[in-house]
DNA sequence: TTGCTCCTCACGTCACGTGAGGTGGC
DNA sequence: TTGCTCCTCACGTCACGTGAGGTGGC
């Protein structure tokens, strides 16, 4: 696949670097289907990514990361950005207009899913967090009462 | 240990029920050293568990999932509770006013270093959320260009 | 040509999951 | 006594970490 507009290219430990992973990562997932490995590699031959795909694994992590989910679980969401990545790339590209829309379509009840599991842990953290205000509260109180002479 | 109240005592299958993990998870902190096994039970003996260690367990677990530590930042963490659970059961015992007062002042910057997590992980989410919903937004606004006529 | 990064096995590790076979308390 | 839950190995799994030995591009 030749893309119209000379593409900077990057090599797998550049990528790793930048999304905060390692490259061992990046092959792992590749293996487990998350990445779609380009079957134009040779065998051997080193990987190479583009800026899209930059994007696409840092989406990735952070859900995996702020969410705790299992690699299964992400490639439901990953989904997601697959398509998204699908609109960015060929938006200017061969398809149609019912195409696109079908896209558009496909990808928000996909967005609504990560927002909710988002909201619902930002949730389980205030009441986390307030918990432990609570108590340092009741800890600084029983200080000052030992302190009293 | 006697404990001058008949306390409750529960089974590891209560336990793991209540704190919604598992048995075999109960067993292989206490085998890494994170819940401290009572001494007193004799090999191959049931385990036995109070009100006072389900709190703690459900706070380490909440530590690892929210947080998504491993077991070895959770002992470090895991000191809090401890020293907490210790002032909450020795209040009334035989402590002095200077001991508990030199718990309480342990304990503090423990539950502050908690607390710092907590929130540093509330705005990394709020802001991972606020990207979500432009995500939408921009979703819904190009479904709404995509149909019309 | 020299480094550097990359490649593919392949074994190790962390945090448990999952039986296998056996013992203990209401 | 009968179930049920518990016990201790011990091997399996998931998500990588970590070399071992070798090849590829500026």
């Amino acid at each position: 696949v030749t893309a119209s507009v000379e593409e900077r290219q990057y090599r797998i430990g550049e990528v790793a670097e930048r999304v905060g992973i390692t490259p061992r990562t990046i092959r792992y997932y590749e293996e487990r289907g998350l990445l779609g490995a380009e079957s134009t590699r040779p065998k051997g031959g080193h990987r190479l990514y583009t800026d899209a795909d930059v994007t696409r694994l840092t989406e990735l992590i952070r859900l995996r990361d702020l969410l705790g989910l299992s690699l299964e679980e992400l490639t439901g969401l990953a989904e997601a950005e697959e398509a998204r990545a699908a609109l960015r790339d060929r938006w200017d590209d061969t398809e149609s207009d019912s195409e696109r829309l079908r896209i558009v379509e496909a990808v928000i009840p996909l967005i609504e899913r990560q927002l909710t599991l988002v909201e619902a842990r930002q949730r389980t953290l205030a009441e986390f967090g307030a918990e432990l205000k609570a108590k340092l509260e009741s800890l600084h109180e029983r200080r000052r009462e030992l302190s009293r002479p």
